[in-house]
DNA sequence: TCTCAATATATGCAGATGCATGTATATAGG
DNA sequence: CCTATATACATGCATCTGCATATATTGAGA
């Protein structure tokens, strides 16, 4: 673990966050300058959504977003302040919960999403070809796992 | 601007900066393990190392760094108060300063290059062959531009 | 069934961040 | 030289985040 990296490999650690920083950098300016909340709501109500009704566990979302546990318990309060989610108990384990999106949460995904793909368009797929973007994809795999 | 991008942009997209959080999570979880600062401290230390005895104006760091002016300003004020660097008035431009990196502030670099060094050499390098990284630079390479 | 460790979620407090704005100096145009 | 605008940096305030810890519930085993 006390190893010294290559240079390879530190040029392509740092340029990795740096696009990434970049990136979503803009991704937020383009939310907040079009009157919209951070992208971290967009990631909740995208994941809520694909649940359908059915609706997820708290540690479900921390897991699929990576978010540490009290960021995601005071991020669903927030959601759920502005009706965007449902904090249901859940029915048999007692300790816990299920979060649902509800229609003004969908109506507000969709229009985040116009900005936000607006974004990943302009600034990430106008740069990169298709076949591209399958060998990035390919090239993080491996950094991804856990 | 409003386009909708592709699926291979998305999922590229998603997976570049999960990677990233990731890896800096690791980088920060270590570091903060090992009783040093967070990154951000690393980044302006190794700059200012970079820049030798000159030193640098804030609003170079910025640049280089990709920080907000305000952050800029108050993460100078925390290295120098633990004697990391020192701000001195600009010779020839009364509005500015030069941030120069200490004796202090360079052993603390070199102590946080081995923890941080470690992660980028387990966590990255590790995973991707030289080629891979290399291939990894290019990719990124346009999308890092301004 | 009682106890104990593990899991799910919330929260007080301190520190960090974003936003707007303030202060000072510099520079350009008349 | 004077004024207007731009640049460099700092800061008050509200929000967000990390960290530690609290509360409630579950599940495993004696």
């Amino acid at each position: 673990m006390g190893r010294r990296p290559n240079d390879e490999a530190v040029h392509a650690w740092a340029r990795l966050h740096r696009a990434s920083h970049r990136l979503l950098e803009r991704a937020e300016g383009a939310l907040k300058q079009a009157g919209l909340p951070p992208l971290a709501w967009y990631d909740v109500l995208h994941a809520l959504a694909e649940s359908g009704q059915e609706g997820l566990r708290p540690y479900e979302l921390q897991d699929a977003l990576l978010l540490a546990q009290y960021n995601a318990s005071r991020l669903l309060t927030r959601l759920q302040r502005e009706g965007l989610i449902e904090r249901l108990p859940h029915p048999s384990d007692g300790r816990g919960q299920v979060v649902r999106i509800t229609r003004r949460g969908l109506a507000l995904r969709r229009r985040m999403w116009v900005v936000y793909g607006g974004v990943i368009a302009s600034d990430f797929e106008n740069l990169l070809s298709s076949a591209q973007c399958v060998a990035l994809r390919d090239l993080l795999d491996p950094l991804t796992g856990r």
